[in-house]
RNA sequence: GGUCUGGUAGUUCAGUUGGUUAGAAUGCCGCCCUGUCACGGCGGAGGUCGCGAGUUCGAGUCUCGUCCAGACCGCCA
């Protein structure tokens, strides 16, 4: 037996006790005469204690480095001077033998929760970077999250089901990453970007209920909140309606709160038109926990000689409370804010309105103090406010307010991470227009249902349709989406046709889920959550990358085993493939 | 595909207007230290300034290219 006890277990009153402990050398204080070694493993850490009485003992002791693996028996004894930082403060092992299981070179960072390594070397010695607490503690919850999610889904009676990873490619969506056969030459699988048709299609079979906690994979660019390869919680119920699956999945969020973060969100979560959202946030995953909301002023702004209001499709913008006092240093950087390519606005105009009750704004010349009136009290603005505005097309500048106000939020300490405020965003378009390839595409995915009132507009005005469709968006991060889908062969058929599909091309690509539509499909409809970023606002930070075990880098690499690689010749010549690599020498 | 930021000791960073031998902290090594827990004291080693070209009497510093990393835009049904 390697042990007896853990490093994170032992109390005062296990005082007296002959105990073994292994694990890794955090730290080895030498004073002379007597030598202290914190010993870590998952656990916690424990104080190993030696003196000199038994040199051989301590000599051992003095030789051992950061990370070496010991093995150590010894008494518990009560510590002369206690610390009280560590929950085995109160103790120390007074060692009698010592094994060193494994020696380790000197760790290139060290490894504590205040590391001094870089991301780069964290994550090429990953390996080490994963004894640190804080990270642990992300693999930890992110453990916790999917069970209690298996646990609440099952109280539920869902089914959890494995679907395959070697699947067909389709040109919808994102791209795929693709698989060559071997044994079908010229023939190539493709890794589910989700279990979608396998989920509609255990749907047919009767399941009523299913889940899966599923890998799914994306050959697309990388964000800090992206993978090439994530995880999600895949869900699909039978015999339901938009409010149905609602219903349950918000039951879900409220147990996992609960049992996570000891949160109760003991309400009905709000549900928010995609219009609305988009009106008064310029986006369709608004972060609610704080107001200033869009304000349009387009009437109010034009016919004052103000050129870039007057030739402008949209003037609106967010009252900031008590920012009057901003500085022109102030104002200048948030200008150059807004004017950064990335969001791309003109320039920016704000109002102050002073204590007085009088204003000033960058356009004063243009506008009176009664205009100027007339304006705050659109924003309900308050003496001492700050109100922000930009003009231009409606959909850009919207973006653009979007990306002010979300500044503006940080800025006043708005984003408080302690703070949970779900949104189901409702009502989505049912198609989006694409301008590179000319025509409709499935804002959501080709299986989801139109609303029925809206189905006659299906031929006539398409980009009108509405979905029952849905996202669960918490504090302006999308965390999860789904639909109703469509169950009807003729409804579907209609839907690709909307999409520009011939009936071939359709068949092709969908004819097993169309097939199997004509045996008797339920009325079906699920939801797909984004686990990464699940665990990541519980962990309570920004990058998906710390709640990942093995992440890929920005460029798609895992720098830790280097890959992706080359393969060797034998294995294209197995494969009957060659490599063309063009406009390399 | 594009924009921006960065790359200097094992690590995290500083490095002035282009000018002598490139610094700090921490880590590492050695010696001293019997109650430390960010232990302390003394001493020491450690650098292809990402790589390549250019400008210059002279480049860590300026220019161009390139590689790597990060953030973002496009993309992500």
């Amino acid at each position: 037996m390697y042990r007896t006890h853990t490093c994170g277990e032992l109390r005062i009153a296990n005082v007296g006790e002959e105990v073994t402990l292994a694990g890794w050398v955090q730290k080895n204080r030498k004073l002379g005469g007597m030598t202290f070694i914190d010993l870590r493993d998952r656990y916690g850490i424990t104080q190993l204690v030696f003196d000199d009485k038994n040199a051989e003992l301590a000599g051992m002791a003095n030789a051992v480095g950061r990370e070496f693996v010991l093995q150590v028996k010894g008494k518990v004894a009560e510590r002369y001077s206690k610390n009280d930082n560590l929950p085995t403060g109160d103790v120390e092992i007074s060692v009698t033998d010592l094994v060193v299981l494994n020696k380790s070179e000197v760790p290139p960072f060290t490894i504590e929760e205040d590391t001094d390594g870089g991301d780069e070397l964290r994550m090429k010695y990953r390996y080490l970077d994963l004894r640190r607490a804080n990270v642990r503690k992300n693999l930890e919850l992110r453990n916790k999250l999917t069970f209690e999610m298996r646990s609440y889904l099952n109280s539920q009676n869902f089914v959890e089901v494995e679907t395959p990873v070697l699947i067909k490619s389709t040109p919808e969506g994102a791209r795929d990453f693709i698989v060559p056969s071997r044994m079908n030459e010229g023939q190539f699988y493709a890794l589910p970007q989700s279990p979608q048709q396998f989920k509609q299609l255990l749907m047919v079979a009767g399941f009523d209920r299913y889940f899966q906690v599923v890998k799914c994979f994306r050959d697309e660019d990388l964000r800090a909140d992206r993978q090439p390869e994530f995880t999600q919680l895949d869900c699909e119920m039978s015999f339901v309606d938009q409010d149905d699956v609602i219903n349950t999945f918000e039951g879900l969020t409220k147990h996992l709160f609960k049992s996570i973060k000891d949160i109760n969100l003991d309400y009905k979560f709000p549900q928010m038109p995609y219009k609305e959202a988009m009106e008064k946030y310029g986006s369709d995953k608004p972060d609610i926990r704080f107001g200033m909301e869009f304000k349009e002023i387009t009437a109010l702004a034009q016919g004052h000689d103000f050129v870039v209001f007057d030739s402008v499709e949209y003037v609106a913008g967010i009252c900031a409370e008590g920012c009057a006092e901003y500085t022109r240093k102030e104002l200048d950087k948030l200008t150059a804010f807004v004017k950064k390519p990335q969001i791309g606005a003109k320039g920016l105009v704000y109002v102050k309105c002073n204590e007085d009750g009088s204003f000033k704004s960058s356009v004063d010349k243009f506008f009176s103090q009664d205009d100027l009136k007339e304006w705050a009290n659109a924003f309900d603005a308050k003496p001492r406010d700050l109100i922000l505005i930009l003009a231009g097309d409606r959909v850009k500048t919207q973006t653009a307010l979007c990306e002010l106000r979300l500044e503006m939020g940080e800025r006043l300490g708005l984003h408080d991470h302690n703070t949970f405020a779900p949104l189901w965003v409702v009502d989505f378009p049912l198609l989006e227009w694409d301008e590179e390839s000319e025509r409709f595409h499935a804002m959501h995915h080709p299986f989801t249902s139109p609303r029925k009132e809206d189905i006659p507009l299906m031929e006539s005005d398409p980009g009108a349709v509405c979905a029952n469709a849905y996202d669960l968006v918490i504090n302006g991060v999308e965390i999860g989406g789904g639909s109703v889908r469509i169950h009807d062969k003729e409804l579907q058929a209609k839907m690709f046709k909307a999409l520009g599909f011939t009936s071939e091309e359709a068949e092709k690509q969908f004819g097993c889920l169309m097939n199997a539509f004509k045996y008797g499909a339920p009325p079906h409809g699920g939801v797909a959550f984004g686990l990464d970023r699940w665990a990541a606002m519980f962990a309570g930070i920004d990058s998906i990358r710390d709640v990942i075990a093995f992440p890929k880098n920005n460029s798609g690499r895992d720098v830790m085993i280097d890959t992706p690689a080359e393969v060797s010749k034998e294995q294209l010549d197995e494969l009957n493939l060659k490599l063309d690599l063009r406009d390399n020498k």
